[in-house]
DNA sequence: ACATGACTGAAACAGTCGTGTCAGTGGAGG
DNA sequence: CCTCCACTGACACGACTGTTTCAGTCATGT
């Protein structure tokens, strides 16, 4: 159960490294910008790892929320490309990224698994989205993959090119009905 | 044109990175591992930017092999995947994908444009691979968008949960003929 | 023989890193 | 009033960062 101070600065912290991102930064200038100190910052999380995991945890609550709103049944794939590709999402998916891709290099840490758990996340969301006779196929199985990586690529693109026009259109033509 | 000593320690210095990463990369513990010095490798490639920039280069020049080797015409999807699924690239992919997430949380010093070239590089590959009918359309150009996010995402699935199996007959689901 | 240029070792530079220490605030509950 | 506890400021510690300075070594070309 963290304080409010602890929740109030956590939240500082995101927004900071939202923007800054998460692989290289340290307590002293991210404690200046948020207002605060070093001291406070270790004394409400322990560490620096234990600050960098709750703001993982802090990333993947809003992940969480998105996918417990979008909901199930047809056009699940076109909601979520939607919200993925809404620009106001983008500092979060490249924190996101940036989270996965590290968790890949550096298993340990406070990273550990985060990649993994985000595409189990997923996998189980497109799976509930599924028609009940083949939730439970290897079709099935694969089919959802598939969604999975064409949503995960076009965002890959997305991100580097900016280009959603050409992105969107891609997307769009795999799911139009 | 580099001397044969920069091209060899390079070398060294590129399977280092391969299994160690490039994000906290640090002069000293790699001069040693690859048994030369700090002294050394700045004096041979400028900074640790410029250092970072060659390596950078050097994985590049592997992918720029790939593509050179892939050809052309039907069932370039499938052999590129078999490509990027071989247990042997792993390391490479990763590095990959660190460096793809880097340049676009900082779009500066040596990362710059990374991402942004090899969804280039990529698409222009899967682009001469197409009939020359749908090439110049724009059906063409979502098509094969849509073929490097499919490639991608599984990429990114695979990396993460290491389920060939699953992945694969995704794609290879989509791509049969 | 000599000079040139590629390469290397040792040590130090100023700076930043995460963290620990010690000493306080300042407000809430007894 | 007094105590307790969440929080904070100032500062120092040792380790590490990229980089520089100064001094070589060694083979090569003339």
């Amino acid at each position: 159960m963290p304080s409010a101070r602890e929740t109030e600065l956590l939240e500082a912290a995101y927004r900071y490294v939202l923007t800054h991102g998460l692989a290289d930064v340290s307590l002293r200038p991210l404690a200046a910008a948020i207002g605060s100190s070093t001291r406070v910052l270790l004394y409400l999380f322990g560490s620096k790892e234990g600050l960098v995991k709750a703001l993982l945890a802090r990333a993947r609550a809003d992940e969480l929320v998105l996918l417990a709103d979008i909901g199930t049944g047809p056009g699940v794939v076109a909601r979520l490309w939607e919200w993925l590709s809404a620009p106001a999402h983008r500092p979060l998916l490249t924190l996101w990224l940036e989270a996965y891709a590290r968790s890949l290099v550096e298993p340990d840490g406070p990273w550990a698994g985060f990649a993994r758990a985000t595409v189990e996340d997923w996998l189980e969301v497109l799976r509930a989205a599924q028609p009940e006779d083949v939730r439970d196929t290897a079709a099935g199985l694969a089919s959802r993959t598939r969604e999975l990586a064409l949503l995960r690529g076009a965002l890959l693109d997305l991100l580097a090119t900016g280009d959603g026009e050409r992105v969107t259109s891609a997307v769009g033509a795999s799911f139009a009905g």
